[in-house]
RNA sequence: UGGGGCGGGGUGCGUCUGGUAGCACGUCGGACUGUUAAUCCGAAAGGUCCAGGUUCGAAUCCUGGCGCCCCAGCCA
């Protein structure tokens, strides 16, 4: 017989099961108890009365405190009065672990600030609407590699301790390695990725990159996670159009399997179900003539900011992907335009609803020459990145590919507005704990 | 790295005009045989983040520190 959950509760109708669980919350009214159970897949109510129930089974119920772990058995009877549907007629109670009366489970069922919910994030993941945001983000995660699986991509992980920054502005989280000197988290797997595009083709890395950066906004994480996918012989066409059939399925995968999961963040799946192929496109002077025209003062050259970001993001219902910003606002490593050299062959994609940019990406500097140049006018060391020259010497191709923030793209999807939520133990500037 | 805000029972807050703590939720006890973050009755539980200062008197005003939140910059 398949294994009990209460996630699928509907298939055991009329079955003996046992529930393998947490007590969510206990209702009572005078003989007849419901002790509310959770399972890791959902809330299911059982029922048990005076009448019908042993002395020991009864006082055992009546006992329960919030958070204590249960083996219950009973069978699972239809019933409309019960949330869910289904509602376990309780036969036999086995406490795992009971729950100290004088000290209780920390987090009631009622509101709590963000303060008190964080230093107890490892509680605070078994609360319904957490656990749902963790399943959607498996679901994001989930439909992410089997999209580029289904495309040929092959997955190869690049190096979390690096010897020197990918991109030179930002701050890195430093460390000692052993007699090599200083070494650095990755901040970008992609430098690494390029090599492996040019083995393989198509490939990408899929891991946590770190930003030793003092940001503290609703959008930043110092350590996160990201999908960067590269692929050789690729022009940004290419990849606005991977990166829009890649959000479109994960879009597609979350309403297929998570619609329970929505319902309990309150997610409405119509505002899901509008984002069909195409998102729009724009460049970026088309992007600055319709912030202009929205009273915008920002001068042509500038990147685009957080304000005008949500600006643009709350102009459009569906994605839009931003391509060919002006050159020196962008990295080291984009390639420049050849019809427009002031502008690089760069795009990023904003989420709707004011969520702002979720994927950054570009066509790679392909020539030898110019990938030197721009090193010393961002007063980068040669020397490590001497490796990084060496795939432009060997066999260069164009080739591009862009990061995917997992967070803000499941923080998005969800509705929720901080992404601390999208990730099990977030860190931050000012959390470390737990 | 700038700008703004908050800090009190386990938790979330009110206290505008300074007078040695008040509400709600949770917890505990009691009532109720279909509850829906149940309801009703009762109880326990804090001396107000820390250090100074003003004042007859500070949770309240001022200064500094600590912690956190929000906005901006940076980016995924």
């Amino acid at each position: 017989m398949a294994e009990f959950t209460i996630a699928r509760a509907a298939e055991f109708e009329g079955q003996e099961v046992a529930l393998r669980g947490w007590l969510y919350n206990l209702r009572e009214s005078g003989k007849i108890r419901f002790p509310i159970f959770r399972d890791g897949t959902g809330l299911m109510q059982a029922v048990v009365t005076k009448a019908d129930a042993s002395e020991e089974l009864w006082s055992r119920v009546g006992a329960l405190t919030q958070e204590s772990s249960v083996i219950a058995r009973g069978t699972v009877r239809r019933e409309p009065r019960a949330p869910g549907g289904y509602e376990l007629v309780l036969r036999d109670l086995e406490v795992v672990q009971t729950v100290p009366e004088d000290d209780p489970y920390p987090i009631s069922l009622k509101e709590h600030g963000v303060d008190f919910l964080l230093r107890h994030r490892h509680l605070w993941v078994r609360s319904p609407r957490q656990a749902a945001l963790l399943r959607l983000r498996h679901e994001v995660c989930r439909a992410a590699r089997e999209f580029l699986d289904s495309q040929g991509f092959i997955e190869t992980p690049a190096p979390i301790l690096t010897p020197a920054a990918c991109e030179g502005t930002t701050t890195l989280f430093g460390l000692d390695y052993f007699d090599l000197g200083r070494a650095y988290l990755t901040q970008s797997g992609q430098l690494y990725i390029e090599a492996t595009a040019a083995a393989l083709g198509k490939v990408y890395c899929f891991g946590p990159p770190f930003r030793a950066e003092k940001s503290k906004t609703r959008r930043h994480l110092t350590e996160f996670w990201m999908l960067e996918p590269e692929l050789a012989y690729a022009t940004l066409d290419d990849l606005m159009e991977l990166a829009e059939g890649l959000v479109a399925h994960m879009v597609a995968s979350v309403l297929e399997r998570c619609r329970r999961e929505l319902e309990t963040l309150e997610r409405d799946p119509r505002k899901l179900e509008a984002l069909q192929r195409p998102f729009y496109r724009l460049s970026y002077d088309e992007a600055l003539k319709l912030l202009q025209q929205k009273g915008s003062q920002l001068p042509w050259g500038e990147d685009l900011g957080g304000a005008n970001e949500t600006l643009l993001s709350e102009h459009f219902d569906k994605p839009v992907i931003i391509h060919r910003y002006p050159a020196k606002a962008k990295a080291f490593y984009m390639e420049p335009d050849p019809e427009r050299p002031e502008l690089a062959l760069c795009m990023d994609m904003l989420a709707p609803e004011g969520f702002g940019e979720i994927v950054g990406g570009s066509q790679r500097v392909s020539s030898y020459e110019l990938l030197r140049q721009r090193l010393r006018e961002h007063e980068l060391p040669e020397e490590v990145f001497s490796w990084y020259l060496d795939l432009r010497k060997y066999g260069s191709v164009p080739h591009g590919g862009f990061g995917l923030g997992i967070e803000r793209t499941v923080a998005w999807l969800a509705g929720v507005p901080h992404i601390r939520e999208a990730i099990p133990f977030p860190r931050m500037l000012y959390r470390i704990y737990p």
